[in-house]
DNA sequence: TAGATTGTTAATCGATTAACAATC
DNA sequence: TAGATTGTTAATCGATTAACAATC
């Protein structure tokens, strides 16, 4: 039972389903249709429910799905229904902010180390967790297990350390330079290009902007 | 001559054939043709030459692209050739690191305003910038020619300060906040949902998880 | 059983890629 | 001029939406 490779725009969409069935069970919703989550999340119900058949069929016929069920099984796919253990790499302003952020409410990432180049950041505790010279980031990954490497270096220093994070065998980087990594397939990728996500913004506005002055 | 309305898939990838043709631009490169950038940034040169086609030629038979010249045309077409006007609202962690991030090593963004409703962090300073409460912020977006707003609240906060927002009538808000911002259309919204990025990432190592265990 | 709603197939829409005539 | 490469049209591919038979 190979499965079908799953597109990419189904992916981006699960985080979202995620995040609203949640709040329907912290609600005490206990069932819902595709048609009301349609409504709801303000896309098709065609489209929720192909969606869902992507990975079997959590509903029923008659009745819809039932919240804390889909909510369990969505879980189960995202791989949310384990520990995560993250390393931070950059201890500059965005790193130290993330080291305080990344639980998101829950259970499920656990930041377990941080690390610098700059001596004078070593043994500074953030969140309990103390700054550890880069150099001992390869024998740190290897003891304890970490999943995931949060890379929050200058740009000019991502495409080595990601190179040092392949080398050590790191599964997963979450990186927040400005630079598109090259790395080997087996090592997943999630980029989250701050500077780009503005720019958008910028073009929305300025768009905007023009359409007015055209008078539309 | 109305625009075309422009797909979100284009507009997406604006923002990076910005970023490599900057690099180009450095680097003194004078002119690319579309294979060229195409192998540089793995995309096929159809789809370059069919992007840059939505805002108008740019290139020249025989010849290519002129670095120089597109990529100030795509700056234009961002919005990036006048200053942004930025307030942060949330001094949290995640704000503070954003107010000492944002410019991105250029100008255009500018940060003008903190605010928050902690009452210890009023006067604080962030990079030459006082934390000021948030009855001030209606006042000081109208004074000061403010665009965008960057929402670092909790989510609990974020739908009452958004409402706040679009009462004094700003442009676009820039929503770090994890819920989905109901605004009027001519308020521009681009999301920032870290934990989103985080769960596909883990949605990745766990699909590889199980790819390797099914003997893939 | 009748009504509701899924799972799934078929139709549509849009985005990407290929091809090539226009032209520098 | 000949060669190169764009701008643009046509073909393909994939994702979204619509429709409906299956079934709870």
């Amino acid at each position: 039972m190979a499965d079908k490779e799953i597109s990419q725009a189904v992916i981006a969409r699960l985080p979202r389903y995620f995040r609203y069935l949640g709040e329907l069970r912290d609600d005490g919703v206990e069932r819902i249709s595709s048609r009301e989550l349609s409504r709801l999340m303000n896309v098709t119900a065609s489209q929720i429910r192909q969606d869902f058949n992507h990975f079997g069929g959590f509903g029923q016929q008659g009745y819809g799905y039932n919240v804390e069920y889909l909510y369990a099984e969505i879980a189960k796919i995202l791989g949310l229904d384990r520990t995560h253990h993250l390393i931070i790499i950059g201890a500059g302003n965005l790193g130290q902010a993330l080291a305080n952020y990344v639980d998101f409410g829950r259970k499920g990432f656990l930041v377990t180390g941080i690390f610098d180049v700059n001596p004078a950041l070593y043994g500074k505790k953030i969140r309990g967790i103390e700054v550890r010279p880069m150099e001992e980031m390869a024998r740190f990954v290897r003891e304890n297990n970490v999943d995931i490497a949060v890379l929050t270096v200058p740009k000019s220093a991502a495409v080595g350390v990601a190179g040092q994070l392949v080398k050590v065998g790191i599964s997963a980087i979450w990186n927040f330079a400005h630079v598109d990594l090259d790395v080997p397939g087996e090592v997943k990728v999630e980029n989250v290009h701050l500077s780009d996500s503005l720019i958008r913004l910028s073009y929305l506005l300025n768009r905007k902007g023009a359409q007015e002055e055209g008078g539309v």
